[in-house]
DNA sequence: TCATTACCCCACCAACCCGGTGGACTGAAT
DNA sequence: ATTCAGTCCACCGGGTTGGTGGGGTAATGA
């Protein structure tokens, strides 16, 4: 299941989506508009700015926005991001992988039929971004 | 991700599925033999035996096996179990539904979205049983 | 310049969950 | 009666989740 964390990350970016090119938007309105803790926002879009999807602005005036596109943000890399792993298996993960203890992945019928959800899953969330979630 | 518990669970119930109709297994066999903490081991059983899954018998020559035939048991029915909901929201939950808070179904992205991701995964594991497992 | 604005960063917190252990008890078979 | 093996319950350390508080610092604009 996604983290809270990972619903609000979702929101806010769905929020920054909305107002993508007008101008940097205050972490207080992102966060009375979704009814986000507003510290709690603050950790997570600094969160997002390090990982190159936010930007901000300091200052009067300042606030965060977008640093790309929203249609160029995958809703893939904001689970890992916030989320972690998107498979159900760590052996079978792409990006967070690592090997089972006492188990073959050649011949373990979960890991094969783990690899089938990833792909499913992947499929999904690898082919939409944000411009997705507004519409 | 699926927990240490559900991994288990899985290596346990594969077990037994190679021998099922073989009469009862002890739980310090299958603790030696898939390399799982006996005494967590037997927490496991326990939990997939009130659920209708396994069977047990005390005392000497006791010991656990499969309740229902191989193929009657699915894995998402385990996964349900033993590691709780398949989907990623609560609102998307056909097991464990809690309502969003703040956030119309109707018009969420997200929700759809994973709705969509949701009915990829159950494809796949509400039609894999643990005979599927050994294969 | 200088105050204000608003992000940045760190430390801390309670509650819960995960993975696991210890010990006593109960029921069955010999 | 004894032994075997599952049942039950309480507990435990450590990590994660979902926050909160407070001060620091960079940019703005008057």
């Amino acid at each position: 299941m996604l983290s809270m964390k990972s619903q609000y990350a979702f929101k806010a970016l769905s929020y920054l989506t909305l107002k993508f090119n007008e101008g940097p938007v205050l972490i207080s309105e992102i966060a009375k508009k979704k009814k986000i803790p507003l510290k709690f926002l603050e950790n997570i879009l600094l969160e997002l700015k390090k990982a190159g999807i936010l930007d901000s602005k300091k200052g009067k005036g300042g606030g965060y926005f977008l640093k790309q596109r929203p249609e160029k943000v995958k809703v893939a890399t904001v689970i890992r991001l916030i989320n972690g792993p998107i498979a159900m298996l760590p052996c079978v993960s792409l990006y967070f992988y690592e090997r089972c203890k006492n188990c073959d992945e050649k011949k373990c019928g979960l890991h094969d039929m783990m690899v089938e959800v990833r792909d499913a899953t992947l499929q999904i969330v690898e082919n939409r971004t944000l411009k997705d979630l507004v519409m």
